[in-house]
RNA sequence: GGAGAGAUGGCAGAGUGGUCGAUUGCGGUGGUCUUGAAAACCAUUGAGGGUUAAACCUCCGGGGGUUCGAAUCCCUCUCUCUCCGCCA
C-alpha cells in the first residue's frame, strides 16, 4: 500500500510512475488527495471536540467531589451535546477513511526507475542469458511423455483423487522432488538464510499483509468454514512473521527461507500452457525472504538474483533473466526479475523464479518498521524470491537431460537423490 | 467437544468507573562516581495522529454497548492457560 503522505507530497511523480504500468491514475490520485485532506480536517475537528468533552468530564467529576450536584447536572447537558457532535464526526471520519482505503488498496506499487514501460510479457527486457540449448541428436520428448514413459508422475491419478493440476509423484519422481527441495534449502542456508517451516494456511490478515487480499482474492483457496486461506507461496507466512513488528537497526537484515507446497486456483488459465507440469494448482517451492534497510534493498535484490542464478548454474540449465516491464509487474512489486529455463522438449522458456523488491509497499500494510538509533520507527523494505519453484525445474531437467533410453541426473543432485539416472529398468 | 481462568507498555506485574497513557520491578539509553569496569545513585525510556514547537487527540487482545466520564461495568469475537473427554 502506498503511503498517503507520499502521494500528497509527490502527486506528479506517482502519476508518472503508475503510467509505466499503463495506468492513468491522475483522477484516482486526486481523489485520494482530496479524501486525505478531508480526513485530516475531520480529524482535527474531532480532536478538538473530544478535547472539550474530556475537559468537561473532568470538571463534572470535580463538581461532584465538591458536592455541587446541581451545577454538575447542568454541565452534563452540555457534555451530552459535545458527545453527539463527536459521534457524528467519528462517523464521518470512518466513512472518509473507508473510502480512502478502498482507493489505496487498489493502487499498485510504483515501478522502480529501471522498469521498462510496456503492456505485456513481450515487452520484458532480457537482461542476460546463460548456457546454451541442449543438442539431442534425436527427437526429444516433452516432460509429460517422459514422466509417463518412466513412471515418475501420474496426472490422471491426481485428477481422480483431487482434480486437474494436482499431480501424483511416484518413485524416483517423488525422490527427485524431495532431493531438489533439500538441495535448495541447503543452498539457502549456506547463503545465510534461516530455515522455517511456517503454517501452510493463513488468516485473512496475513493475506492482506502481503497484498494477496483484496487484490487477488479469487486466486487463493479459501476455507470458508474457518475463514482461512491456503498459501499461494511461503512468502505469505514468512513475511507476516513481521506484521506489527518494530525491529532494531542491528536486527537487519532478516533472511529467511522455507519450503512449502503452494496452492493456486489459477482461475482463468487454460490452453496449452497448462499441460503437464507447466501450470498446477499445487506445487512445491523454496522461497527466500529478506527484510532490509531501505538504503540497501537494491543491493540485496542483486544478491538474491545472484542466488537464484547460482542454483540454475549448478543444475546446468540453460536460462535467461528478465526485467519485467510495467505491464507485467506484480501488484505489490517495484522491481522484479524473472528467471526462465529452456525447455528442450517443448522448445520454449518456462518461468521458474521471480525475485522482487517491494520497497515499503508490503511493510506499510504489515506495519513492519525498524528503528535507527533514537529516531522514530520507519518502514523497512521487504524482498522475496523463488529459489526455486520445482515443477518447471523438474520439467526442464527431465527434458534437457533426457537420452534415448533414460534421463541423467545433474551431478550436484546425486548426493540428494541417491541415484544418478532414471531408466526403464527402474 | 465440555467446565473454568485469563489477555495491561520490550518483559514481569499492579490497577474494578473520575487528572491512568497507566504504580512498581527488570531490561534499554544517558549521566554521576571510577584508572577502567561492576555496584550504587540520578535522569530518561510505548505507538500513531497533530503542531515551527507546544497544546491537544487516539490506542490497556479485536469489535460493539452503558455513562458527562471506562483499563475498570455489559455484550460479542479471537487467542492463551488449567481440568475432563476424544485423538495423531
Amino acid at each position: 500500500m502506498l503511503q498517503t503522505s507520499y502521494i500528497r507530497e509527490n502527486r506528479d511523480r506517482v502519476i508518472e510512475r503508475l503510467a509505466v504500468r499503463g495506468i492513468n491514475a491522475a483522477e484516482m490520485i486526486d481523489k485520494v488527495i482530496a479524501l486525505d485532506e478531508k480526513r485530516r480536517a475531520t480529524q482535527t475537528e474531532l480532536d478538538s471536540t473530544l478535547g472539550e468533552a474530556n475537559q468537561m468530564a473532568r470538571e463534572i467529576g470535580d463538581l461532584y467531589k465538591q458536592g455541587k450536584a446541581q451545577e454538575a447536572n447542568a454541565a452534563k447537558e452540555k457534555a451530552g451535546e459535545l458527545k453527539q457532535k463527536s459521534g457524528a464526526l467519528q462517523e464521518e471520519m470512518a466513512e472518509t477513511q473507508n473510502a480512502l482505503n478502498e482507493l489505496l488498496y487498489h493502487l499498485p506499487n510504483l515501478p522502480h526507475e529501471s522498469v521498462p514501460t510496456g503492456k505485456s510479457d513481450t515487452d520484458n527486457e532480457v537482461v542476460s542469458e546463460h548456457g546454451s540449448k541442449p543438442d539431442f541428436g534425436f527427437e526429444p520428448l516433452p516432460h509429460w511423455e517422459l514422466v509417463k514413459k518412466y513412471n515418475l508422475i501420474d496426472f490422471e491419478l491426481g485428477a481422480k483423487i483431487t482434480g486437474a493440476g494436482f499431480p501424483v509423484y511416484i518413485g524416483k519422481g517423488a525422490q527427485l522432488q524431495r532431493a531438489l527441495i533439500n538441495f535448495f534449502l541447503n543452498e539457502a542456508r549456506e547463503a545465510g538464510y534461516t530455515e522455517f517451516i511456517p503454517p501452510f494456511v493463513v488468516n485473512a490478515a496475513s493475506g492482506f499483509g502481503t497484498g494477496q487480499l483484496p487484490d487477488k482474492e479469487g486466486q487463493m483457496y479459501h476455507m470458508q468454514l474457518d475463514d482461512l486461506y491456503m498459501i499461494p507461496t511461503a512468502e505469505v507466512p514468512l513475511t507476516n512473521i513481521f506484521r506489527d513488528v518494530i525491529l532494531n537497526e542491528n536486527e537487519l537484515p532478516q533472511k529467511l527461507t522455507a519450503y512449502s507446497p503452494c496452492f493456486r486456483r489459477e482461475a482463468g488459465s487454460y490452453g496449452k500452457d497448462v499441460k503437464g507440469l507447466n501450470r498446477l494448482h499445487q506445487f512445491d517451492k523454496v522461497e527466500i525472504v529478506q527484510v532490509v534497510d531501505p538504503e540497501k534493498s537494491y543491493e540485496v535484490l542483486d544478491t538474491m538474483v545472484a542466488h537464484a542464478a547460482g542454483l540454475l548454474d549448478k543444475l546446468g540449465l540453460h536460462y535467461r533473466v528478465l526485467r519485467l516491464c510495467g505491464g507485467d509487474l506484480g501488484f505489490t512489486s517495484a522491481l522484479t526479475y524473472d528467471f526462465e529455463v529452456w525447455s528442450g522438449g517443448q522448445d520454449r522458456w518456462l518461468e521458474v523464479s521471480s525475485v522482487s523488491n517491494f520497497e515499503t509497499f508490503q511493510a506499510n500494510r504489515l506495519k513492519l518498521r525498524y528503528r535507527k538509533g533514537n529516531e522514530k520507527p520507519q518502514l523497512a523494505h521487504t524482498l522475496n524470491g523463488s529459489a526455486l519453484a520445482l515443477p518447471r525445474i523438474v520439467a526442464a531437467l527431465l527434458e534437457n537431460y533426457q537420452t534415448e533410453n533414460g534421463i541423467a541426473i545433474p551431478e550436484v543432485l546425486h548426493k540428494y537423490t541417491g541415484f544418478e539416472s532414471i531408466s526403464l529398468n527402474d
